[in-house]
DNA sequence: GTTGAAATTAGTACGAA
DNA sequence: TTCGTACTAATTTCAAC
């Protein structure tokens, strides 16, 4: 059943989840030993490993390197607002900037998040001021930097523990939760379909 | 000289910076591969890996998933304000909500960013009126939703390509660059050191 | 989906340059 | 340090159950 690539592709069952649980972890481990930890026959492991592999369920394998000892230690978070119907021009400037690690189209004020990583505090506005700016797509930008990376997950799984849901019958005594406070922002007006533009 | 754990330890040279750039594109190639790509003979390949890891430099192997055929679609930053001297509390609820993939301190008018992956839309809400509005050191909270996710490199390094310096000679006729349109943003007020905290 | 054996490949331990 | 080779151990493939 793999006629395209349309639909589903593969049904992840448990035994999926769990090597994919073991693979996020240690991406080297040998098939032999993720069929032992797994609790299946190798065999199985096998066909089950590749099947996510061409399944793209695995979408590769990478090493986590620190990039404190790779020379990177500043990490800063750019905000920025792309002008409209140049998103293309965008995706295409940041691809050129091996500086960007991630960007991610967001709702909210600004339009886009990037992160950067460098080796100090000066290149952050170098980046911003001489290369950022001078890409016509963008129109402003808000810079954050990152003083510390409390938790970074390789990636998380639906099978990773106690997902409470929805509470089903609230507390008898509500405790005094500042609902007010918690926002949730929608995207700026005038971006109704800008993915993949 | 590896007395402690102090100092910079391994000294990165040209030919670490290629093994750890093959490394995060192809995690599980072999050692025997990876020398062959590197140029390097097996033997120094295996000694160059292994020191590698020993000093941190790679801190672990893993497998990139792709969430959506995880069951995890939808992704959402949330912004939080976390009240001070409560960070201690704020990082071990954190450890305890699976869904969360990233969280950073930063500066700007918020003091952490933390990425969730969940299955649907009301689940973000659920988490964030439910789950983080319950925890005391949480003063409020922003949250976006990420509609596309544009670029995301395995790791960035100091060898990905030139990185130009700051313009030494700026062009003849300076670009119409909107400076004033770029924001830099430093911590808030009364949050010098709160790093482990 | 499992087990067990053959073929291949990976990892280790040297001495030499 | 790095390289090359030989040796040992492990993994992957493939067969039959």
């Amino acid at each position: 059943m793999r006629s395209g690539r349309i639909g589903i592709g593969l049904e992840l069952d448990a035994v999926h989840l769990k090597i994919l649980q073991v693979l996020r972890e240690n991406g080297r481990i040998s098939v032999a030993a993720l069929a032992e930890r797994v609790g299946i026959s190798r065999a199985n492991a096998y066909t089950r490993f590749e099947a996510l592999r061409a399944d793209g369920a695995i979408k590769r394998f990478t090493a986590e390197i620190d990039h404190v000892r790779a020379g990177l230690g500043i990490t800063a978070l750019i905000f920025v607002t792309v002008r409209q119907q140049m998103w293309k021009q965008f995706r295409a400037e940041l691809a050129r900037m091996p500086e960007v690690e991630y960007c991610a189209i967001t709702t909210g004020q600004h339009d886009a998040m990037i992160q950067v990583r460098v080796s100090d505090v000066a290149e952050v506005h170098t980046l911003v001021t001489d290369r950022l700016a001078g890409i016509p797509a963008v129109k402003a930008t808000e810079t954050v930097f990152i003083l510390d990376e409390v938790l970074k997950r390789p990636y998380v799984l639906p099978s990773d523990g106690p997902r409470p849901q929805r509470r089903q019958a609230p507390d008898p005594s509500p405790a005094e939760v500042p609902l007010g406070k918690m926002r949730f922002v929608g995207a700026a007006e005038g971006r109704a379909a800008l993915r993949k533009e």
